[in-house]
DNA sequence: TTGTAAGCGTTATCAA
DNA sequence: TTGATAACGCTTACAA
């Protein structure tokens, strides 16, 4: 014999969830005494306190957030704004990042704005309606309508992965330009005269910037000439990283050393330039930056810059909840970079140190 | 002479956003047209509609979702929980995934819970309590209680990177095990007898364990043994591979290929088999899962099996649009991977043929 | 210490 | 087609 299902009402209200008020019945008080064991228990009496505590289990009662935030005006969220989670140095800085802001009862809306602009705009449109209580952006090329959006929703804000505040919005991160200065410097010293560089320059990448330019400063210091063609861009893939040093070591055969802005990219080079032939670090070293996982397990291991992903992460967390609860520092926070000798690096060949060079003499000083 | 500049009040509102009804004063309207305007604008009047959009070009006003929340009970908000952002595959999906729900109008929250179920609850309970209209998981090993917590909240949900609905949730995603099994069908058509497996079996990951699985089952039909020393556990670094496959060279130096359960794994292998002396491809063979975008980029190039990360993340966001929307599109989403050969793999050295290997004779048919 | 009640910004129902 | 108004669930003066 087949029985009917008890039909349910053709339109149940989705939620079938507590409120406040069922919580308050349940345990003979009023909401307002409900509300404040949830927030403020210490003024509440004890007894009534733990009668709430058990109607709220037996009903397995969570505020809405939605009542919550439309009274507080806070969400107790935080969002982010990458240029891509595809880089594990951003994956991990907001892994970090959630982390952290989980311990705090916080939550992470996050968008990724592909290096573009203009998305990065919309995302934040959408992120500030949603009533996003701090924000974190990545690096400091941010349109003036970003900033303006910003300031006018007087949202508190952090940028990342760079060291200076830029028009009054702070940073957290290491100084890329210093870094790839004394990545230079060290090259400089073991004696290569004869440089090559493969940079990302994807547009908006202030950090691929700032780091192609140390090199530059610290070659130029140096009194070394640095030709166009010394200079090949790139995007940040592997791919990219070994047809970019094939095109340098065909104009530049005289090369010693290759600087890459990234580490992905300087895996790629020494790929090829093994495949070509290079003895690498004998006859060539090869650099990059931000010490991912990998670096360390090529062959030869990588010689890099450190990025702390996880502290960057960490930091700007901290920053946005003391900013939200209004203990505002306004500082930047520069962070230390480390400087990662490992296998790729070495003194260039005796017939290629700077006796014999082409290198100019030195200029400044 | 020094003027003191405005005093702010001690405690001004944060927020100087527009309401609605200041937009409705604006444009000499009631508020409900503004609502009106906004979310059914074909009901109103051309010159009305006009006048509404100037008001809220000129005061640039947004709606706040919480009391859009508050009223509809819908935040357009979906929460994801992903064990680690840390892997690229992860990352690439909840990359897609973020992109298709932004063209939605939708928002991302992110949670991480570092394969450790009591996290994932818990974020689960942040999350629900911020009131999401759906949910993104992955894999099939998760809490009873998580389970019980989605459907008191019937929330839609949907599992990733596995292929089958467990206990009633849908999932999208490759059949990870019927992969292993053709990925080790080919390395057995190919010759190869004697076999080790690396496996990174941290606990709960269920892809991780479907994957050792096929690659178990498929030996076993071909009748061939495998001791429990040939299955060395490890976590997913590149550092792991390394170790694990000294350690299972040194027990078994009679395999002739070794499948790793992630390309991280294999590509540790095959640093260490290179450092070991084993020519890769032609006396060892070495297998990865994944397809990450290093996978092509190393020497030699990994056999691995693809697996669509992208399409994953997508098909998840238009699912559970779909889904919330009332849409019921109940069943799981099979996804095909691809068996990728590369330059790892090849028929082991003559004399380790099946000939003259110590594999019992087929049991299985 | 607890309860009552107002109001946060929005949308939808009902009348006009 | 438009306007007035009542919720939505919560927190917090203010009263008791």
């Amino acid at each position: 014999m087949v029985h009917k299902q008890p039909r349910m009402p053709t339109w149940s209200r989705p939620k079938g969830r507590a409120k406040i008020e069922d919580v308050a019945r349940e345990a003979k008080v009023s909401s307002a005494t409900v509300s404040r064991v949830l927030n403020h228990p210490a003024i509440v009496r004890q007894e009534l306190r733990d009668k709430v505590a058990r109607a709220i289990a037996k009903l397995s009662y969570t505020r809405d957030s939605a009542g919550r935030a439309l009274k507080s005006g806070r969400t107790r969220t935080i969002g982010a704004i990458v240029p891509t989670l595809g880089l594990s140095i951003f994956a991990d800085g907001i892994e970090a990042l959630q982390n952290r802001l989980s311990e705090s009862g916080y939550t992470l809306l996050i968008a990724n704005a592909q290096y573009d602009q203009q998305r990065e705009l919309q995302e934040m449109r959408s992120l500030l309606e949603r009533g996003i209580d701090g924000v974190v952006l990545v690096g400091d090329s941010h349109s003036l309508e970003l900033r303006t959006l910003i300031r006018q929703a007087s949202v508190p804000v952090i940028t990342t992965y760079v060291s200076k505040a830029s028009k009054g919005m702070p940073a957290i991160g290491i100084d890329n330009e210093v870094a790839t200065r004394e990545l230079t410097r060290y090259l400089l010293d073991i004696g290569h005269v004869s440089f090559g560089i493969i940079a990302n320059v994807p547009p908006s990448n202030d950090r691929s910037r700032a780091r192609l330019e140390g090199v530059q400063k610290s070659l130029a210091q140096a009194g070394i000439d640095l030709k166009s063609t010394q200079v090949i861009k790139a995007d940040h893939s592997l791919g990219q990283g070994r047809s970019a040093f094939r095109q340098l070591m065909t104009d530049h055969p005289e090369v010693t050393a290759v600087i890459c802005t990234t580490d992905s990219l300087a895996i790629g080079a020494i790929a090829e330039a093994r495949k070509l032939g290079f003895k690498v670090p004998q006859s060539l070293s090869i650099t990059g930056f931000d010490d991912i996982e990998l670096a360390g397990q090529v062959d030869p291991p990588l010689t890099t810059i450190s990025v702390p992903a996880g502290e960057i992460g960490r930091g700007a967390a901290d920053y946005l909840i003391n900013a939200i609860s209004g203990l505002s520092i306004p500082k930047s926070i520069q962070l230390p970079y480390r400087l990662i000798m490992r296998g790729s690096t070495a003194p260039p060949p005796p017939s290629r140190t700077r006796k014999n060079s082409h290198a100019k003499p030195i200029r400044n000083r």
